[in-house]
DNA sequence: CTAATTTGACCTAG
DNA sequence: CTAGGTCAAATTAG
């Protein structure tokens, strides 16, 4: 089996050259429009007004491009994307439904109705990723929920992109402990990335940023599999520069234990400065220990195989 | 003050 | 119906 790779297998490199494109532009739209944010700011203080036609232009522009992501990014899934696309705060008021009154027949207490108001996800891309410790992948995460899960010993948290409203990004994650006594977490990604504000500190940038958009980007290969790293490939994971907290208690709960095995990864524990090769070659060592217990037989065990692509991600070529 | 997290209610797929 | 995923008010952190 191919490992193909669960963020934008693009249908075709168009697709992906396209994705990238459109990424691009959505970068652009998103800096004038804190351009001119900045010039409406400071320059005419009492006149503010003058620049909200140019803001709501470039709104649209980014929306535009930002619904084109999502159509191009779950090609055939449903519209859940673009929904959540609008790229301003607006919590898009009057919903699908015209209620226009029951506010409280329905429910007694004082909640809006949400009814209608989001919708799950039904086939995004997802895959799994199991860590020792908790480690940040480079992307501003949010956490908007915890759930408790039926015969799982610890709760599971869900983070969301923290620049959905700024960008739209419509990623998201689950993580969960499944083990205490080697600490074990699994990460779910769900969807990916098209926010393009990631954590560097400087050294990997040049990993994602200089590389050439054709096909070359950085492979990784191993015993059978290829890895091309676009955009946000799973298990490029960064120089965080800051724990957040719910990893902070964690880590610092299991302080001892995970001390060795990042050292041992000779991960996170390198100083910036060289990191692009150490990078590398930390992560070949994370994905060849996941993947080589894969090409074993994991069985069962508790599924803790290692990398798993939750969904199939249909390479759709045009029929 | 703003922004992130907590947490219980709400919503939907199965 | 239940289990899992999400929302949003309240709370806490920066």
């Amino acid at each position: 089996m191919e490992c193909t790779w669960p963020e934008s297998i693009p249908s075709s490199k168009k697709t992906a050259s396209a994705i990238e494109e459109l990424v691009q532009g959505r970068d652009i739209a998103n800096q004038l429009r804190s351009l001119l944010n900045k010039s409406a700011g400071d320059n005419n203080n009492n006149n503010n007004n003058k620049a909200a036609p140019a803001e709501d232009l470039v709104l649209k522009i980014l929306k535009s491009f930002t619904n084109s992501l999502s159509i191009l990014n779950n090609a055939d899934s449903d519209e859940v994307s673009q929904i959540q696309a609008n790229t301003h705060v607006t919590n898009w008021n009057g919903g699908p439904k015209s209620s226009e009154s029951s506010e409280e027949t329905s429910r007694s207490t004082a909640h809006k109705d949400r009814r209608g108001c989001y919708k799950r996800r039904k086939t995004a891309q997802s895959w799994t990723k199991e860590t020792p410790s908790l480690t940040d992948d480079g992307y501003a995460w949010r956490k908007y929920g915890q759930k408790v899960i039926l015969n799982a010993k610890f709760p599971r948290h869900y983070y969301r992109c923290t620049h959905k409203h700024d960008q739209g990004c419509l990623a998201t994650k689950h993580v969960q402990r499944i083990h205490d006594d080697p600490p074990k977490y699994r990460s779910t990604y769900i969807g990916h990335h098209t926010c393009r504000n990631r954590n560097f500190l400087k050294g990997p940038e040049l990993f994602l940023d200089s590389s050439p958009p054709s096909d070359s980007s950085v492979l990784l290969s191993f015993d059978n599999s290829t890895i091309t790293n676009k955009q946000d490939s799973p298990f490029f994971t960064s120089f965080q520069p800051s724990i957040k907290q719910e990893y902070k208690e964690e880590i610092l709960s299991d302080h001892n234990d995970i001390a060795h095995i990042q050292s041992s990864s000779s991960d996170y524990l390198v100083s910036p400065d060289r990191t692009v090769a150490f990078e590398s070659l930390a992560h070949m060592s994370v994905l060849s220990s996941t993947l080589d217990s894969d090409n074993g037989d994991v069985i069962s065990g508790d599924m803790m195989g290692s990398v798993e692509f939750g969904d199939d991600f249909l390479i759709d070529d045009f029929p």
